[in-house]
RNA sequence: GGGUCGCUAGCUCAGCGGUAGAGCAUCCGGCUUUUAACCGGCUGGUCCUGAGUUCGAAUCUCAGGCGACCCA
């Protein structure tokens, strides 16, 4: 054989994504591909990945997120619809302060890099973004707009200044929001403990819409359940009631308290106050009232959870279901901006109660009991389940169900109380005290007082001049220059307000932009907005699902009754998908992470410093596990094409992903399969071989191309890419096993149709072999195929019968078979002969097309 | 403690009343440009356990075990 063709034949038969991925992401951008398309008359898709912080790297949960998102765009546009796929930049945080502290670069030069270094790594993966919509929440013509919307709400009502107790990031020396630290007290950024400050600061009240908040989560039937559950628990709406309870010590002032278990109003045994209750000002004993200005010194770096401490105050208060006289403390467990920042104390069923008067002897007693025969046992821990109420006067033996009720109806009628709905969610604090985000619009006159800056004037810029160290807070302080203005309404000297906002305020409208990111004089047009939001496929990680979701939940519904727009829910369908994990190896005895090239043999992996065993663990990749996989590397060395395919094929969408070398080259490979088919069908053009059973293999092949495009369509509707590319290799194993047996033409349409159904997934390699086959339009302009129902129908098949439950025998029958035909032919087949063994046959059960 | 989800081949996952599947790995064979690549093929399963419903259960019901997450 000559050397030169067969040289040529083996390059042509290579799949090399490196020859062929830049060339067609040249292309699209020259060709517009990705353009959004607004017409009148087409249905239209908005597909939205959360925008990234643009931290400088790409990584491989970006990678996931936007290949996800990439695929439902792509396979929309080809189902027709005109599609909105956008990308942008959540510009403003600290990281970018933070290299300025440590390096002095300046945190705009810093973020701008980062972004077009970020996005030349986006650009390799081939996604089909507009990026023509592209902005970053730092740029002046999108801020100008955050401040805007920000004067809106302050319009409205919802946005007021407030002096309390806040929480406090000691490392990254700002405050936060209360959805911005965990469970444990921790900051969701810097991981500190929060601390407690007393703070003058900007408030959202996101609490106005709680109510609405939680009632259309039931309408978000697109969001993953656990999602809604967490905004519910978070909202944490309670039905109770708010009793007032009169003191001995003073006629002005009583103490309204929030209930939920009005039932248990004869347990009251002490009434608890927060510190800073107003109560506490009519101590006039030095001594407690040292102790009071002891505890808020306390309470700022105090958790509630470690140990509840409190003193009583000597004040009484009278209890008005019965008169009876009670004891007020002052206690840690006592949340000021809570209900009324006073909790009665019924230690006999409530667990926190039930601690604090354990550990201050104060009287436990029970009112409620599950049995009224053994009541009256000394109890170790609150009784917090439904009963019976006991000692409780003339209500004894009610149900305390019942007792709610009752005793609601008393307060109502005798005035010392009322029902009320309490929620958990509390108002959004969205000032900072830090340099890098929004500056919030307004003007602190000491005559006028706050005052919003006019549209005008917006935007409020940031000074460029301003020198950022460690040591303050508040850089926007230093500039007197930007700093001190005239009030625009008396002409005073006045101040600036210092503060910026929280970027979870820029982040909160970003998708409302996209439509009319182009836009100069609004941030957006109503009829846009109208025609292209909700989003219709939301994709981002679950680390979100209070914080960012809620947030922008709430500014959709406030803008809307702002009449800007009739949106009420941003996000009509929600996917949160998992983590991407590799594998780290610790050592248990140091519990340090140990890289991979300090590894000699990796499946036995020990630690070259105390040669101890290495464990195994597959966790999120991290610089500091040693075990994080650059997107670039694996592209350049397979090509985008097969990285988008393992990504999808490993694990379904919404869970974690375990990063699996092997399993990568498995999806080059089966690209390369794709390639060669395609090869082979150019190289053998005109061949066909005579075969008698070509229109068996023919109809065959059809039926699986057929299943194929049922099969794939459903997956991609329902967000299983994984199952999906099981199907298209299942349709390729089949090419390949009767492809040599049909007819030329039906070879073409086959392989056009493989390429359609490859696009979303792979857009590289299936529009190169779109063209290949001919073509001079993308495949990805092409129609997603339609199966028919007709072709997927066998006209034979193979009838399984069974015998007790059991598979006892397989025989060929026609579709079309009547009942009494396939009886007839079943029992004369041996097996069925043999299992029967003349025994009577008490039922034959017949299920059309399967037994 | 309560709730939600999961447990299927060595691994990652499909299947959700009717023949137990895909990819990767293993194994075998072929081929060649032999620290291996490629092609073809074969294996491989108490479907976590137990009970129930059913002609028939991986699939539905109940109980239990293990794991993950959320809430307290």
């Amino acid at each position: 054989m000559d050397k030169s063709h067969k040289t040529n034949l083996t390059f042509k038969n290579l799949y090399e994504p490196n020859l062929i991925e830049k060339k067609w992401q040249t292309k699209w951008v020259k060709d517009k591909l990705y353009k959004t398309q607004d017409s009148e008359n087409k249905e239209k898709f908005y597909a939205l990945s959360m925008f990234p912080y643009p931290s400088g790297n790409l990584h491989m949960g970006h990678v996931r997120n936007y290949v996800i998102t990439d695929v439902i765009a792509r396979y929309q546009k080809l189902k027709g619809k005109d599609v909105l796929h956008p990308m942008g930049w959540d510009a403003f945080g600290l990281p970018a302060e933070n290299a300025a502290i440590e390096r002095g670069i300046n945190p705009e030069i810093w973020t701008k890099d980062n972004i077009s270094h970020m996005k030349s790594q986006l650009r390799v993966l081939g996604l089909s973004v507009d990026w023509e919509k592209e902005f970053a929440t730092c740029n002046e013509d999108y801020y100008k707009w955050t401040q805007f919307l920000f004067l809106e709400l302050f319009k409205s009502g919802l946005v007021y200044k407030k002096k309390s107790e806040v929480n406090w990031d000691p490392i990254d020396k700002t405050v936060l929001a209360n959805e911005q630290v965990d469970s444990e007290g921790k900051s969701w950024r810097s991981g500190a403990t929060v601390e407690k400050k007393l703070l003058n600061q900007w408030y959202l009240k996101i609490t106005n819409y709680a109510e609405e908040l939680l009632d259309d989560l039931k309408n978000l039937n697109g969001w993953p359940e656990r999602v809604r559950t967490m905004q519910e628990n978070w909202i944490g709406r309670s039905n109770g009631a708010i009793i007032k309870f009169n003191l001995e010590d003073s006629e002005e002032i009583n103490l309204k308290v929030f209930t939920t278990r009005i039932d248990t109003l004869f347990g009251v045994t002490y009434i608890a106050v927060s510190p800073n209750h107003e109560v506490t000002s009519i101590i006039k004993d030095k001594e407690l009232k040292d102790k009071i200005s002891n505890l808020k010194e306390i309470f700022k770096n105090y958790d509630v959870e470690k140990e509840k401490i409190g003193f009583n105050t000597g004040l009484k208060a009278i209890n008005p279901i019965n008169n009876n006289e009670i004891p007020i403390w002052v206690a840690s467990y006592v949340l000021d901006d809570y209900g009324t920042g006073a909790v009665m104390g019924v230690p006999a069923h409530d667990q926190r109660d039930y601690e604090f008067a354990e550990k201050y002897k104060i009287i436990i007693k029970k009112v409620i009991t599950k049995d009224i025969k053994e009541s009256n046992e000394n109890i170790k821990s609150a009784f917090e389940e439904n009963g019976f109420l006991i000692n409780s006067d003339n209500y004894d033996g009610i149900s305390n169900s019942e007792a709610k009720i009752k005793f609601l109806d008393i307060a109502k009628n005798k005035g010392w109380g009322e029902e009320k709905i309490q929620y958990k969610l509390r108002d959004w604090l969205i000032s900072r005290q830090r340099y890098w985000g929004c500056p919030i619009p307004i003007i602190n006159c000491s005559k006028c007082g706050p005052i919003p800056v006019e549209t005008k004037d917006l935007p409020v810029k940031l000074p460029k001049e301003v020198k950022i160290d460690s040591n303050k807070i508040n850089f926007l302080n230093q500039s007197n220059e930007w700093q001190n203005i005239k009030c625009p309404r008396c002409g005073s000297k006045s101040k600036r307000e210092s503060d910026t906002m929280d970027t979870f305020m820029c982040s909160s409208w970003y998708f409302l932009r996209y439509p009319c990111a182009e836009l100069n004089d609004k941030p957006f047009i109503k009829e846009k907005i109208n025609k292209w939001l909700p989003v219709d496929q939301y994709v981002g990680g679950v680390e979100h699902a209070i914080l960012h979701l809620l947030y922008a939940r709430f500014l959709t519904k406030a803008l809307k009754d702002n009449n800007l727009f009739d949106i009420n829910e941003p996000f009509k369908k929600l996917l949160t998908q998992g983590m991407v994990q590799s594998a780290a190896y610790k050592n248990k005895n140091t519990g340090r992470y140990i890289p991979l090239n300090k590894i000699k043999d990796i499946n036995n992996p020990i630690d070259p410093d105390d040669n101890s065993k290495l464990e195994i663990l597959f966790e999120k990749m991290s610089k500091s596990k040693y075990n994080g996989i650059d997107p670039e590397t694996v592209i350049k060395k397979y090509g985008a094409d097969t990285a988008r395919m393992f990504i999808l094929f490993k694990a379904p969408p919404e869970k974690d992903l375990e990063w699996g070398d092997s399993d990568v080259e498995g999806q080059f490979r089966f690209l390369s399969r794709v390639w060669k088919l395609y090869y082979e069908y150019l190289n053998d053009n005109g061949l066909e071989k005579v075969n008698i059973n070509k229109e068996t293999y023919e109809k065959n092949i059809l039926r699986s191309m057929n299943i194929a495009i049922k099969e794939i369509s459903h997956d991609i509707e329902n967000n299983q890419f994984n199952t999906a590319i099981s199907e298209l290799m299942k349709f390729c194993n089949a090419i390949s096993q009767d492809f040599k047996n049909i007819s030329s033409n039906l070879k073409k349409i086959i392989l056009q149709n493989l390429c359609i159904l490859l696009a979303p997934f792979s857009p590289h390699i299936s529009e190169e072999l779109w063209h290949l086959l001919g073509s001079n339009e993308s495949v990805h302009l092409q129609n997603w195929p339609e199966y028919d129902p007709k072709a997927i129908i066998l006209n034979s098949y193979e009838l399984v019968i069974q015998i007790n439950g059991k598979v006892r025998d397989k025989i060929n029958i026609s579709t079309d078979a009547s009942e009494d035909i396939i009886k007839q032919k079943s029992l004369e087949s041996p097996n069925v002969i043999k299992w029967i063994d003349n025994k009577e046959i008490r039922k034959i059960i017949i299920v059309k097309g399967k037994l």
